[in-house]
RNA sequence: GGCGCCGUGGCGGAGAGGCUACGCAGCGGAUUGCAAAUCCGUCUACCCCGGUUCGAUUCCGGGCGGCGCCUCCA
């Protein structure tokens, strides 16, 4: 059975069909590296990394492209504002991008370009626009021309005709149609620059994508992915751009709703942002230090993509310990080396024999992930698996093979990862020095525990649990949240 | 105003025209030095009104409510 997409160029599901046989090519639209990530950075990543993950299993060969946006008018404004240099701005934001990735084990990702290395490519792109007669120059620099886009509008679902109506009233009087967007810049007093025939400038935002993906996955490519916010307008000026510079421009449009907070997107506009400590929780490595890593991924990742994804402090305490459990199950398995898993694993593991309801909750992560990439409904079956493991005798090889296939499926979506045990254990509040106390008093503990002093053992789980602090004896230790 | 998405049990969250999703929390029991983990059992569901159908929470229409985009946005 093919893998079946949901394409928002169609609005429908469709099968996968590549363009080469047994390969395929993701771009996912990066971050404009300006400031600290938040939470909702997180989703594209992650999402994307057990997508990716799932097509090598199902024997595709991915090359998955997710660039960083290094220039742009917010980067340059943060470096006015400021006084540091703009590629010191992006260099650290960058890097802690990439930090964030290694940390949530997103590792398939092949390509990050780098818009500032494209730009003689973005010169030579405009040019050939404004050859076609797709684009024209103003004193501001270069635009497009989106009235002799045929079709324009689209991926959104919208038409020009009513975006006239809609059109604000301060248009731009060098432009022709309101809806016309920057390909080049010129640049202002002070602001980096590039030289180009239309004067010294930078490229515009959407520009950057369409020849990033020209430049590393070919003029027309499988899968282009991003948030919904991105429909309208980049991802349709992309196609635009695309399309104006010859042929097709990407098969499969997918795109991940938004990360909410309390039934509402974190924006920047929310009044509560202007709390700063409200603002601080969704900074995704303040996020990462208090919850730890393996209970994000496993948050964004179980729920449905297209549907938003709640972040509530409820919400990541629920599926902590859900993922807690399943990583008690598995034990020692989570610290087997992680590497990515092929067709051949998925085959060997598809070969363990499996009682009958284990079997049934193994093909239902497959049909599952087959189907639009369903992984919350594969990660149910994770639970499943871990159940009937459970109810198999303590030594028995039907518990060893249960688990081994249920290591093996969720390693998969990126879980089960060296060093998760540890990492959701020891991260509840993120306070490196409560994390130090708590090391101390569990080794006492366990030292009563050992000469059989429960007076003493019990005396400190109460205290603790006074304090707020939950105490778990498990097979493979101690814990506490 | 335009485009799109969504309304499932205490909470989160899948799903299908008739068959236990799953997770968290609760309750009863088993086990355990006490807890935890684990096992067995168990209570709360499908926004409202029409229509199609033998049968709809699932399909269609309308209503009400929520969210996103239309400006930078992951």
């Amino acid at each position: 059975m093919p893998i079946r997409v949901y394409n928002t160029l169609t609005r429908r599901s469709e099968p996968l069909n590549p363009l080469t046989p047994g390969k395929i090519g993701i771009y996912l639209c990066g971050p404009t590296v300006y400031d600290d990530c938040h939470i909702g950075h997180l989703m594209g990543p992650v999402l994307f990394d057990a997508i990716a993950r799932w097509l090598r299993v199902r024997g595709y060969d991915v090359r998955f492209v997710n660039n960083i946006t290094d220039i742009d008018d917010k980067i340059i404004e943060r470096s006015q504002r400021s006084g540091e240099p703009w590629q010191e701005i992006t260099r650290r934001y960058s890097e802690q991008y990439f930090a964030l990735l290694r940390r949530l084990h997103v590792a398939t990702i092949t390509d990050h370009p780098r818009c500032t290395d494209f730009v003689p490519q973005m010169i030579r792109y405009i040019a050939d626009l404004l050859a076609a007669g797709r684009a024209y120059v103003t004193p501001d620099g270069v635009v497009y021309d989106v009235q002799q886009q045929p079709g324009y509008g689209k991926l959104s679902g919208r038409r020009l005709e009513e975006m006239v109506a809609g059109a604000r009233v301060e248009r731009d009087p060098h432009l022709r149609h309101p809806a016309d967007f920057a390909l080049w810049k010129r640049a202002g007093p002070g602001e980096p620059s590039w030289d180009s025939p239309w004067g010294p400038g930078r490229p515009g935002w959407h520009i950057e994508c369409s020849v990033m993906t020209y430049h590393t996955l070919g003029p027309d490519f499988d899968i282009h992915a991003g948030g919904e916010e991105l429909k309208f307008p980049h991802h349709e000026n992309e196609i635009a751009q695309g399309e104006a510079h010859g042929g097709g421009y990407a098969r499969v449009w997918m795109h991940h709703n938004l990360v909410q907070y309390q039934g509402s997107k974190i924006a920047k506009s929310d009044p509560r942002m202007r709390d700063p400590a409200f603002a601080e929780q969704f900074k995704a490595w303040r996020v990462l230090d208090a919850h730890g890593a393996p209970a994000i991924r496993y948050l964004l990742l179980s729920g449905h993509y297209r549907r938003p994804v709640d972040f509530a402090p409820a919400a990541i305490a629920a599926v902590r310990t859900a993922l807690q459990r399943l990583l008690a199950a598995l034990g020692e398995r989570c610290e087997a080396p992680a590497t990515l898993c092929d067709a051949a694993g998925l085959a060997a593991l598809l070969e363990r024999a499996l009682p009958e309801r284990a079997a049934q909750a193994r093909a239902a992560f497959i049909a599952a992930m087959d189907d639009d990439f369903n992984t919350g409904a594969a990660i149910a079956q994770l639970h499943i698996l871990s159940h009937e493991a459970h109810k198999e005798a303590e030594d028995s090889a039907a518990r060893a093979a249960i688990l081994d296939v249920l290591a093996g499926l969720g390693r998969i979506l990126g879980l089960f990862q060296p060093g998760d045990r540890a990492q959701l254990a020891s991260t509840a509040g993120g306070d490196e020095r409560l994390a130090k106390v708590m090391e101390l008093v569990l080794e006492l503990r366990a030292q009563a525990r050992a000469r059989r002093d429960f007076a003493t053992s019990d005396f400190i789980r109460e205290r603790l649990q006074a304090a707020g602090i939950t105490v778990r004896d498990g097979r493979d230790g101690t814990t506490w949240s």
